[in-house]
DNA sequence: CGCCTACTCTTCGTATACGATTTCGTACTC
DNA sequence: GAGTACGAAATCGTATACGAAGAGTAGGCG
């Protein structure tokens, strides 16, 4: 299994060179090494990879299935943008099936992942003041991670990883806007954490983490008072859900 | 903008080959022409097709992104079974995100949908006694097409639209199966008209939208009492929002 | 007689090469 | 001076070719 070795060690290393490619590109894009806008030539990058433009090409079609990419016919792809319109419908949806996640991995919670979960939120309220948004999103996006990654549907499961991959191109996510948002988040956090310990059912957990989420929506809206007819219908329809 | 006109009226031809290769494979495995199981050579098909194999490539991938088809390195491609755990999961999923799709979409469904909605349900009723399975089905599908088509969120349309598409390997779906089903279903199409004419809220609508599919899948569930515990868990998952 | 091994054959994975299309720069005309 | 048309460069799309990995099969060995 002698790799060609080049340069890979710490992600890629997938065997497939298809994989290899679209690992590397992935990372950079959440890493922000290409961001949101930028051109993604696929000579350039698989000259940078030191494979043939074939995989590239495959791993390219890949993330823009997972609509971190944009593409285009004979023009080329780009790193998708944080077009509000569409940061909207992502966190709508992501709302939808993580709120489903949450409530579906909830009786496969054991003890040691809340006290898990717990602790990472105590880490993030530590964090509310000298505040980091980038650190504090990443420590929300472990804490849910604990409460839904036990999903047994791994289609809804693989949805909910879809969303926050397409969001962890603006890293630094709501929180950097209306930072207010985080106190009331952590203790929702609390909330949520209640519910599934005292064996709460279903369809309350999944209406508390959907809503968490829509209230983290409806501060972003709040803020940015929607530029778009769209973002009001949109806005109004997360708040029915309340 | 100014599309190459073609669009011709049922899927291919839609300029780039991967895109001719995507459609036509696609509607050889919802027509059934692909059965679940088939080993989808890429040579094959290339020539079939009268393209080379690097388009085909494409296509394939994008269609396991999709779900319909299954991949394995180094071996190659097959059309997604109907692996009863899978069914499962894809109706879960489906019952998810179309409930939303439906309640998102119920604000902007005019008379004129509702009185299309109520006449393929008519067309349904009517098919009943004299049952023919994948007629019906076909109408069912049309049926709900109409009411959660004008979802303004993009993705959750996606989803929807995936799932079914899933679905449509197997034809004859549940009601195959289950024929005391396809009344049931009729009568609760009826109730669901009602609650969008009379402009009921959003989560009464996705609540009555979800449970119109979760039962079918305990239709399905009941008749072929659970061969696996995978499928017991999710069917108590799926009870659980009734 | 059954199991293991070596070989071949199919099929995938990737590289290279060439044609097609778009875009950008420049010169020309009104 | 602005707009348009032409041409060159860049980039994508697809075909062909070759190497690699897995699956099936025949033969030998226990």
């Amino acid at each position: 299994m002698a790799e060609p070795a080049t340069t890979v060690d710490d992600a890629p290393a997938a065997g497939s060179k298809s994989q290899q490619a679209y690992g590397a590109v992935k990372q950079r894009i959440v890493d922000g090494a290409y961001p949101p806008g930028h051109r993604l030539v696929l000579a350039a990058i698989a000259q940078d990879l030191g494979v043939s433009v074939v995989p590239v090409r495959e791993a390219i079609r890949r993330l823009e299935a997972e609509g971190l990419v944009t593409f285009q016919r004979n023009v080329g792809a780009t790193v998708a943008g944080i077009d509000p319109t569409e940061y909207l419908y992502t966190m709508q949806t992501l709302s939808l099936v993580e709120g489903a996640a949450t409530a579906l991995s909830a009786p496969l919670v054991g003890a040691g992942d809340l006290a898990r979960a717990r602790a990472v939120n105590e880490e993030m309220r530590s964090c509310l003041q000298d505040f980091d948004p980038v650190r504090f999103t990443r420590l929300n996006q472990d804490f849910h991670a604990i409460l839904f990654e036990h999903c047994p549907n791994p289609h809804i499961l693989d949805l909910v990883h879809r969303g926050w991959n397409r969001l962890a191109s603006l890293r630094s996510s709501t929180f950097r806007f209306v930072p207010e948002r985080a106190h009331e988040s952590v203790e929702e956090h609390a909330h949520l954490l209640a519910l599934i310990e005292d064996g709460a059912d279903a369809d309350t957990i999944e209406r508390a983490a959907r809503l968490h989420r829509s209230a983290t929506l409806d501060a972003y809206l709040t803020h940015f008072s929607a530029s778009e007819a769209a973002s009001e219908a949109a806005s109004a329809a997360a708040h029915d859900h309340g």
